[in-house]
DNA sequence: CAAATAGTGTCTGTTAGACACTATATG
DNA sequence: CATATAGTGTCTAACAGACACTATTTG
């Protein structure tokens, strides 16, 4: 019968008959802080690259992860103690020369958090830090991870032209000039308050938390809260950043 | 010297200490023909899934592919003997229970070419088809590729209501009504003619090829050919197709 | 000329851009 | 009151929706 064959067939599947690549997953922990945007970063304490800077991923654990997406929960709560409310696949990189030991192929995530302090937790982690995209420059990173920071950027912020998920990145409450100026330092241009309020207003993605903040000197903010799926929200139309993107 | 310890280290360093999950590449490749979206599927010749209808995908050759982009076209080559002229990476599916055989992870691309004959080519096919998206729900599908085919769609949906990226699964030379029907067929609803051409043609996102074709009584419709980069090109204001995605 | 399909003219509605205005806080 | 920051009123511009109109083909 065709079933007992698949049956002996699974039986005597061998996975190491075929080379296979390194499989890891890299998160790319986004926060806002400070006036910055900045990525979470660790020290490698282990070859190869020890010492240089790069993202807090790692191989997928068979036994004790479910999906691609445990392996990255687990690995941000691992190396840095965070556990973020927003995350979602960016991009998966996979050639035969990005890592010196073999043909490598790397899931990425893109997320996003409240800023909180973050410490190293486990013994292949040296330093985590907060490092803004000024500080990006100067800092030595492990394989190909500068590039992959890149492209996390740069699909935040198309985000920021047509939704309002980098308020993930932002604390439980926020006002929106918060929100704006984040969306401002993710387009690289500034905003009009009025069209940046109007459009959130109207689609009604956020409520008022009742409370409000004096930063010190004007008229104190409202403080929002997001909406249960307003993270999902698409608007129809984009505020107009150019939005010529690479084929 | 630290330059050495790096040396030293990957000298020494064995790939199959840790279980590495399996790593395969799945096109998803869509064309259109006779009004109806159609995918490529072939039956599978080998176990697991034998003899059930699959995606044109399989494992990355470390030996031959530099970069899963590689792998993808390599697939598609052998298995169908098609090369497509756009090809983007979908997502990567991976979990302990997708493939019977052990934790799998798949790297999916959407993948667009016009309409041609399509043969099996290799041992492990049995037969290569042209399948419409009603012809799917009676196929028995291999692994979870349903549900892949299914996510493909639905981005190739939403890149129907900000780009022209649908026309690469056209011929070199269509006409607009073409165009607009597949839009539709992808939308799942009608578009106004006149909205439809206006966009397109302020873009200025395809050229005259100078030809006509009349298919049957009535007013012969121009032929128009993409120009370079139109497929890049997103329109900053959507159709409005409903746009709420999941999270 | 009728039927069929391609393509246009033009009005309306929605929403982002611009920017001046009002509101509410501190010192 | 001056200054600073939050938030509004309102006009314009761009562009999609609607739909009636014209254009070009076959029979």
């Amino acid at each position: 019968m065709q079933t007992n064959d698949e049956q002996t067939f699974l039986e005597h599947y061998d996975k190491q008959a075929y080379d296979a690549p390194l499989v890891t997953v890299d998160p790319v922990l986004f926060t806002y802080h400070a006036e910055q945007l900045k990525v979470l970063l660790v020290q490698r304490s282990s070859h190869p690259d020890r010492q240089m800077w790069g993202l807090p991923g790692g191989f997928v654990d068979l036994q004790h992860d479910a999906t691609l997406e445990d392996t990255a929960l687990r690995k941000l709560r691992e190396k840095t103690g965070v556990t973020p409310p927003y995350l979602e696949q960016l991009h998966t990189f996979g050639n035969a020369t990005r890592d010196k030991r073999s043909w490598s192929v790397t899931v990425c995530y893109t997320a996003l958090i409240a800023h909180q302090e973050c410490a190293a937790h486990i013994a292949t982690v040296m330093d985590a830090r907060w490092v803004s995209m000024q500080q990006l420059e100067m800092l030595p990173l492990a394989f190909d991870h500068g590039m992959i920071i890149g492209h996390a950027r740069e699909r935040l912020r198309q985000k920021a032209l047509y939704s309002i998920v980098p308020a993930y990145a932002l604390p439980e409450k926020f006002t929106l000039p918060e929100l704006q100026q984040l969306h401002e330092i993710l387009l690289g241009m500034p905003l009009q308050k009025k069209s940046f309020r109007r459009r959130i207003e109207q689609a009604e993605l956020l409520e008022d938390s009742g409370e409000k903040r004096a930063d010190s000197g004007g008229r104190p903010a409202t403080l929002y809260r997001m909406k249960a799926g307003s993270g999902a929200h698409t608007f129809l139309r984009n505020l107009s950043g150019a939005t010529e993107t690479e084929e």
